[in-house]
DNA sequence: GATGAATGAGCATTCATTCAT
DNA sequence: AATGAATGAATGCTCATTCAT
């Protein structure tokens, strides 16, 4: 059996560079996470669009000229919203899974690690799913990529409990439509949330797909 | 046990009229499908804000003042696209349900035309999913509740399923994630179409509700 | 002494023959009336520029495509109420003064009849200051014509006046002064309403004028 | 008797501040001043619906994005311009009556300063007379509350005088009539022009004021 | 003579980005 | 490195006028 102790290498995660004016790394560094922050409170509650450079730079504390030193374009604002929240995504998801054997366990570990984190950047996932198309082409691709990576993970469990015979259906298409029902609870929280709590809609979920990978439900008699 | 062969009634589908100069209503009603099809086009492929109103009046054929004899306003014609779009999701699935008894038939037949008719109207679809907070506060509340109507739908045969002890999990809760599922095919199809065939995903798709469902495979000597 | 028993012969007063499509002279005549009654309602309560001619139509109960077969532009009928107007307040005048010797009483019998006009048409008098430069040249000097009409009116009283030594100061600048004081009690309403009456500031402008006039107060003892 | 050798306490004069995107307030000034004296100019002679943005932008020497950086909307400009224009109207009157004691002279000082002042911004004067309707709500009290203050220091000889029995008439209405009287030489110069001459034009309006306020006139032997 | 749909020039306003200081 | 004033292209929407029916 292939040893799965330890977490899986962090991909490549290969990133787009922004280019600035500023040459300090350290300074770009700390002014992108201002930057960052502050412009996904804009996003949020404006939408990309109609979010203006002006306020994302006023949100950030910083001049509208500083902000031009440390990105290019206000698409470059948006790429580097959605880069740190697949960074996050990923890495919550990596050190969920770190450390078990078991395919059923892991995956357990793996979606409430990732429904928690989907959670806490809920207004981040809703945006990325209003806003990508707001991204050019180029990062675009960089930011599917970092998705995919992600993906990947589910697909390297679901893979590992198909050999054991413990997961129906094809691991790949599992593994998106894990991905995909994980965000239920942002992109249909305005219905759910009239008639579940969060951790009702978290649960349920779980068992959901669970049951949709043909595990039999814990304890349950039902399939005696 | 209640009968169930005939379609559920047609909710009476609120919808907004949208005001017009023009005061003939069939040509109203004409206008209104050119505008209703050159402006998904234009929004798909460039987005809701990105989209020029001159561009959606280039693209029906109509000049500029002609088009604003038929809406009031941009995001009239967003809500225009959307009202079609609800109406046909909730009109092709009570097709579907209609005549049949069994739940598990019922929701095959259910998921099978659904999945369909967002395959067919999957720009619209992710449109839909992007760009529903451009409306504005009446027109996104009467959209919602034309989506309200559909998931009722799945509902109401979860809820036959469930009292005959055929699905597992609640009721209201497995029509939202059915509902989402759905639409897994359209909103990650970027990442699926690398991979699968339409046919593949949909089936595949199909599968792991009904095993979410609880639903025994068919044929399957597993569960024996 | 000259004769004034007789009205004063009703002057020329050229106007523009306003372009119709339509033919039927009795039918034109019909139709303007119609037009300046809605279009001084509607120019009244929105300004011209901001009336649009659609909104006349409608008030007038025409279609626009009927409205334009008796006027030529917008500003046809801005004319057409002004030149209504004017012809009022010159026919006015004219009836009051008429049968009436004294210049002192004749002058009293002309403010009276005067103001009492320009009350009743007040906010045709309020438009006609406001919106005057609307007029192309040509309507601009026909109407100022008619006006001059009417200030020559007071100009021939007054002048009867100075001559037989009842009235003070240069007659014709006083029938401008007088022209002007009547509009006060429109022009300046806004003021005046909020601390007179409508017959209080009638009463208070005609003894003003009449004291400008150096006409002494009636059976005031000041003279002695 | 009151003293009177003082100018009265100049009013408050409460002004709304124009928003605006530029934040140095001596810049703000100087630019408002240039846009003020273009806005008057084209505003002047096309009216202030003909009058473009852009016309404003290119007559100050501004770019339109630099004018939209010191005013919010159109009718901000126009705010500006009658801002400025009763501000001096105020002033200029306030200064010509300070130091004098005797009404009729203070009434003198006052009508000549005011008409002078009336007859340098003959235009602007106008402007006001026909565009103040455009302006809104909050705008148009600000103005008519900056309008009344001037009308007071007319309203404040006339009582002096009245209680001194110089005066006839009620100084309220007085008032009124006086601050009208003196827009004559505006309002119908296009009539008074082709007879009078500037100065014959505020003589005679002068001389009629004070008749009107019954002040017999300078030695005349009339009165005797 | 009546109708009202069609037209498109025209306008106020916004905002990403640059660059002189 | 920081600032914020300047720029002008771009866009939603209106409305007088025409003309086919």
């Amino acid at each position: 059996m292939r040893k799965r102790e330890q977490a899986p290498r962090l991909p490549p995660a290969p990133r787009r560079s922004i280019t600035t004016i500023v040459r300090d790394p350290e300074l770009v560094q700390q002014r992108h996470e201002q930057i960052f922050r502050a412009a996904s409170r804009v996003f949020i509650s404006r939408g990309y669009h109609a979010a203006t450079v002006r306020e994302i730079a006023a949100e950030a504390g910083l001049s509208l000229g500083s902000l031009y030193s440390y990105i290019r374009t206000k698409e470059d604002i948006l790429y580097l919203v959605f880069e740190r929240l697949t960074t996050a995504l990923r890495e919550n998801i990596r050190l969920a899974m770190k450390g078990i054997t078991d395919p059923v366990e892991q995956m357990r570990a793996a979606l409430q690690a990732n429904l928690k984190t989907i959670e806490r950047y809920q207004d981040e996932i809703l945006l990325m799913y209003q806003e990508t198309k707001a991204l050019d082409r180029d990062s675009l691709h960089l930011v599917l990529a970092g998705e995919a990576e992600y993906v990947k993970f589910f697909e390297e469990i679901l893979e590992a409990g198909y050999q054991q015979g413990v997961f129906e259906g094809d691991p790949r298409l599992s593994a998106d439509v894990i991905t995909y029902l994980c965000s239920l609870i942002v992109l249909r929280r305005w219905n759910l949330r009239r008639r579940f709590s969060a951790d009702e809609a978290i649960d349920g979920v779980i068992a959901f797909i669970l049951r949709g990978l043909g595990v039999p439900a814990e304890g349950s008699p039902r399939q005696r």
